[in-house]
DNA sequence: GAAGAACCGTACCGTACGGTACTTGAAGGG
DNA sequence: CCCTTCAAGTACCGTACGGTACGGTTCTTC
C-alpha cells in the first residue's frame, strides 16, 4: 500500500462524508486525486475493493484511539472508564464513522458483502477487545464485581451510547443527541458502578 | 389510501425485505404488484414518495405492538416492563423494521431525505412516547424513582438493546447477536431497577 | 539519452434505472 | 351499443454509473 495510494483512500472517505454513498462514484474518487480510473481499478480491483481497502485503511487508525487504560487505583480506574466513555461517544459520533456505517449498512441487505464484518472487526471489535481486556483486569483487581466481562462490558456499552448512535445513523443533528459529552460520560459511568461496583 | 395501494406498499415491502434497497427499482414494485409504473407514479409522485409512503405505512401498523401496560401492583409493573423488553427487542430484530431502517440510514447522508426524520417520528418515537408515559405513570405509584423520565427511558433503552441494533443493521446473523430474547429482557429490567427501584 | 513502465486524462461502451408516452383492453354508465 | 375512464403492459428517453481502451506524458532505470 503505497502513499499515493493512501492519498487516494483519505480522499474517497472525504468524498464519502461530504457527499454519502451517491458522491463515492469511481469518477469523483479519480478526480478528486488527479487519479485515472484505471489507476484506480488496478490498485483496489474494482470498487467494492476500494471500499474495503476504505474500511480496512479507517480501521487501522482506530486503535490508538481508545487510550492506555490506569490500574493504578479505584479512582484512577474509575476517572479512565469516564475517559473510555468519552472517548467513544465522540468516536461513534464522529464524521467518518457515521459514514462508514451507513455505508456498510447500505450494502448489509445483500449477504455476500464483506463490509458489515469488516467494519465490526475492524471498529467495534477492536475496541470490545480493549474493553473486556480492562473489565477483566479492574477485576483481578477487585475494581469491579461480575460473572462475564462480555456481558457486563455490553451493559456499559448500553449506558454509554443508549440509542444515539441510530439516532445520528438516521442523520439527527448531532446537538440534539448528544448535548453534553462529558455529562453523559460520566452518568453512564456512575450507573456501571451501580451494577458492577465491588460492594455492589 | 385505497385498499389498492395498500396492496402495493405490502409487496413494497416484501420486496425491500428480501432484496435490499437495490432491488426496489419501480420497474419491480410494478411487477411485483401486478400493477403499471404509471400508476405508481400517479399515486405515489415519484420514487421518493413511495419510500415515504412505505414508512408511514409500517409505522401505523407499530403502535398496538408495544401492549398495553398494567399499573396495578409492583410486580405487575415490574411484570410488564419485562414484556416491553422483550416485545422492543422483537420489533428491532424484525425483518422489515432492519430493512427499513437500513434504507433510511442509506439516505440520512443526503440531508433532504425526508426518510430519517419519518423512522424517527413513526417508529422510533411512538415507543418513546409510550415509554416516557408509563415511566411517570410508574414514578407517580412510586414504583420507580427517577428525576427525569426521558433520562430514566434511555437508559432503560440503553440497558434493553445494547448494541444489538446496529449490528443486526450490519448484517451480524439474528442467532448471534441475541440467544435468547426473555433471559436479555430479564437481565435488562433488574438492572434498570438497580438503578432506579424506590429503595435506590 | 533511450527503453520501458507507470499513470493521467478522456473518450467510450454496455447496462440499469427513473420517469414518460402510447396502446390495448376491461369495466361502468347512459 | 357506444362512450368514457382507468389502468395494465410495453416501449421509449435521458442520464448516470461501472468498467475498459487508448493516446500522450512523466518518471525510472540502465
Amino acid at each position: 500500500m503505497t502513499p499515493r495510494q493512501h492519498e487516494v483512500l483519505e480522499n474517497a472517505l472525504e468524498l464519502l462524508v461530504s457527499g454519502g454513498e451517491k458522491a463515492l462514484t469511481t469518477a469523483n474518487i479519480a478526480r478528486a486525486s488527479n487519479c485515472s480510473k484505471e489507476s484506480l481499478y488496478k490498485w483496489f480491483g474494482d470498487r467494492d475493493g476500494l471500499l474495503a481497502a476504505m474500511m480496512a485503511f479507517q480501521g487501522s487508525k482506530v486503535g490508538a484511539a481508545v487510550g492506555q487504560e490506569t490500574l493504578a487505583s479505584k479512582d484512577a480506574f474509575k476517572a479512565y472508564l469516564v475517559r473510555f466513555a468519552r472517548e467513544l461517544l465522540s468516536v461513534l459520533s464522529g464524521d467518518i464513522s457515521l459514514a462508514l456505517n451507513r455505508l456498510a449498512i447500505g450494502q448489509a441487505s445483500n449477504p455476500s458483502s464483506p463490509l458489515g464484518p469488516l467494519l465490526i472487526e475492524n471498529g467495534r471489535g477492536v475496541i470490545e477487545t480493549k474493553g473486556i481486556s480492562f473489565l477483566n483486569a479492574a477485576k483481578d483487581k477487585s475494581f469491579l464485581d461480575f460473572e462475564d466481562a462480555r456481558t457486563a462490558y455490553h451493559v456499559l456499552y448500553g449506558l454509554i451510547v443508549r440509542d444515539i448512535h441510530v439516532r445520528l445513523l438516521l442523520g439527527e443533528p448531532r446537538e440534539q443527541v448528544i448535548q453534553n459529552f462529558e455529562l453523559q460520560a460520566q452518568t453512564a459511568i456512575v450507573h456501571f458502578y451501580k451494577l458492577y461496583g465491588p460492594e455492589g
